[in-house]
DNA sequence: GTTTTTGCAAACCATTTGCAGGGTC
DNA sequence: GACCCTGCAAATGGTTTGCAAAAAC
């Protein structure tokens, strides 16, 4: 969980206005650590009594995105989800457990691949997108025994 | 474009009965050497009159995915598509511009930099998605100039 | 004859859009 | 005051489902 500041300070630097709706997703996003739906915030919002609308709540994650403050994940499942990050990461590590993420920042070793499939196929690879699913540590610990005892 | 033959056959091992139906959806399934997303091939089937349902295609779809015959695309705009696929292989070089996709089987490379996250990041890594976009050879070439003059 | 499949239409749910009113600079 | 942003409600599409009829084993 992060503050707010960063992503209303990435708006005014966008050209975007800071205003208050869009300051209430900002906190939503900033409040989740792991990934999440845009219609889960709606229903948050809902929940919490936020006055944002639904519309309004997609197109604030259309500007984060376009920011680069929030990335679009695709879940296993099909689901589009969003996570927040920082604007020059690209991959994420995803928990199928809590859905926490972590962010992935070795892309060297990514880069040669990318390279060496390029040269088998022929293709010009211009983006690629990766994303990795599993278990986070402390999900990890918590499936060896909730007691606390170590696997 | 290849042959139903394969997908019928498929079904049949999978346990599944080889319907008029099914046999249809594979048939366009089978003539799309690109992606293709389900509505698409709900409106295929409606332009070239083949008595499939909507509902049928879906979950056509749905059993030929589990079977491993085709395999979930996300594109980069965030729809859903299939590719046809080898069992086996399981990633995937998108062209943007024709929609063709070659299967990438060179995962070993892959397989290190996947461990190298694990122990950077601590999660077990269970599932990876990777998909990598960019322009086929012969997209290049027309790119290049359609007279047929190489670049 | 029993079990699968299918088709249809309706239901569902995510996402987008038109537009009038309100907020921000 | 001009332009950007919001909310609402309606439209749009993809995807799923209930159920009775049809097909497959």
């Amino acid at each position: 969980m992060s503050t707010v500041e960063p992503l209303l300070a990435a708006l005014e630097r966008g050209g975007y206005q800071r205003t208050e709706p869009r300051r209430l997703v900002a906190t939503m996003v900033a409040q989740h650590d792991g990934h999440f739906t845009a219609p889960e915030l709606v229903r948050e919002s809902r929940r919490r009594g936020l006055p944002v609308g639904r519309a309004t709540i997609f197109r604030a994650l259309d500007v984060f995105l376009a920011l680069g403050l929030v990335e679009r994940l695709d879940l296993p499942d099909g689901e589009h989800a969003y996570v927040l990050c920082e604007p020059t990461h690209h991959h994420h590590v995803v928990c199928q457990r809590c859905g926490r993420t972590a962010e992935v920042d070795d892309d060297r070793g990514l880069r040669t691949v990318v390279q060496e499939i390029e040269q088998h196929t022929g293709y010009a690879i211009d983006t690629h997108r990766v994303e990795l699913f599993g278990t986070c540590p402390s999900c990890q610990a918590q499936e060896a025994g909730p007691a606390g005892r170590a696997r």
